[in-house]
DNA sequence: AACGCTGTTTTGTAATATTAAACAATAGCT
DNA sequence: AGCTATTGTTTAATATTACAAAACAGCGTT
């Protein structure tokens, strides 16, 4: 058991400092106002940012007043490598992008970790309202379409579990609350071998998900379009999910996998 | 002027533990080891650990004896934020996929931050051998083309004086090491639109670079393409770097820049 | 079966990070 | 212009905090 006793301070505030810094976004953060946030006082937070900045992960734009902390670029080579730590990332991007040019509609690669789907690899529509498909972004599993898919995967009851123990928010009128309904909404996503979120976690956004599979068949990750629902319609569904399967079976087969017949076939 | 006093020793030691996980790759690193490269107690290491791990900083595979530590997903999102922080890395992407996709020839781009040519982007040639292209790689100004590109576009008497302050070494046979050979390679530079590092810093490897320009004739950024000295015959360099400068000048132009043309005309 | 190696936990202590307050310097306002 | 209100930067002193050393438990190997 992880005791907080154990843990360092000094550490967790550098790290709700570099949080702060992150939502602040490219305007970025002031002293006062990160010591203000983060509850500690302003030498406390100097210093700290001081110790960030001489490794480059925070820089500091601007001199005397109104200094501003950004993100530093020590961060994209801890953020890549992490990446590549995946194993799935760096393979996935060409077919992402290959399906995002052919349908025209953003695409996206995401892995599990701890209870969550995160986004590990994103390919843009240019001309596609900027939606928020930023990387690292962890997917709640319950209205989600890539979520879906990585809990349909695994044994139901184990699902259901992880469901009750994180629990199912309520993010839109169409939102799966309940248990019995994302059960069955779970039955459906291995039948069909696909997953949808039909504007479950936003208003206006409809997402459909694949799962990708690797040598021993296990689920290794999942990818997925996002667009409007007003562009897509209902009709239009199912040659997109069939076209997101067939990209996905090319990546599970990079990967030295199985394609998602055989991979679904288990769960069946 | 930064005191050490001021820092805070457990996030300094917390980034050092960091970076030692960083440095051994997908296999991770285990607690003992860490604690002993970064010269402290596998308690006080112990510990830190935890405090990453309840963030997603790092990741902990494997269970009981022989436990390893990865680099965590919390780090894609920081990485991630930080690039978009940097306003060229985002637009010059579909660019250095074209270049890459119509030369064969991988291609990157860097900007510049404390004293170095960082890569911020990268376009990898599928078929091409795979050169050491990370993300958040920081370039030798002296020794890289995309560092040239930086060196010549600032005030020579900065560029010299900067060069003798953070050194100029020898990385090989071929490598300029001297300030008055430096000197006329920037002038070369200025004068072409374009910079070679011709196995200065790796031997058998060839790099060609081209500056971005902003709104204001500022040097914002550089692109390169790097491959083998030997898949590119002399005479095939003019060519290649009138085809950077052009893919350059789509950068520049996208981000409200002005062509190379203009860029450089102050230096000259 | 005993050893050698892990990762984990404990406790006392001393160094450490923190707070609080004073300082310098800028920008805005009357 | 002068005053005020904030900013980022230092300082010095305290007690909290992170650390080292050692003991513990679990697995693999000899």
């Amino acid at each position: 058991m992880i005791e907080d006793r154990y843990r360092v301070q000094s550490v967790g505030r550098a790290l709700d400092i570099l949080e702060k810094i992150a939502v602040a976004g490219k305007g970025g953060a002031r002293l006062t106002d990160l010591a203000q946030e983060v509850g500690i006082t302003k030498a406390a937070a100097y210093g700290t940012l001081l110790t960030l900045k001489a490794r480059g992960i925070v820089t500091d734009v601007g001199e005397g007043l109104g200094k501003r902390y950004r993100l530093g670029l020590a961060l994209v080579r801890l953020g890549d490598l992490a990446l590549s730590g995946t194993g799935i990332a760096d393979v996935a991007m060409p077919v992402l992008r290959q399906l995002t040019q052919t349908t025209g509609i953003t695409s996206r690669v995401a892995i599990w970790d701890e209870d969550a789907a995160v986004v590990v690899g994103r390919a843009d529509a240019p001309d596609a309202i900027r939606l928020d498909s930023a990387l690292g972004r962890r997917e709640r599993p319950h209205c989600s379409a890539v979520g879906k898919i990585f809990l349909a995967a695994m044994p139901r009851s184990e699902a259901l579990e992880l469901l009750e123990r994180i629990g199912t928010p309520t993010r839109t009128p169409k939102t799966l609350s309940t248990l019995p309904a994302l059960d069955a909404a779970l039955d459906t996503v291995v039948a069909k071998h696909y997953a949808i979120d039909d504007e479950e976690d936003h208003e206006g956004v409809i997402c459909i998900a694949a799962g990708v599979f690797g040598h021993n068949g296990a689920t290794v990750g999942a990818i997925s379009v996002t667009t409007l629902k007003q562009l897509l319609p209902n009709a239009a569904v199912p040659a997109l999910a069939q076209t997101l399967i067939d990209h996905a079976n090319r990546i599970s087969l990079a990967l030295g996998g199985l394609p998602a017949q055989t991979g679904w076939r288990a769960r069946a």
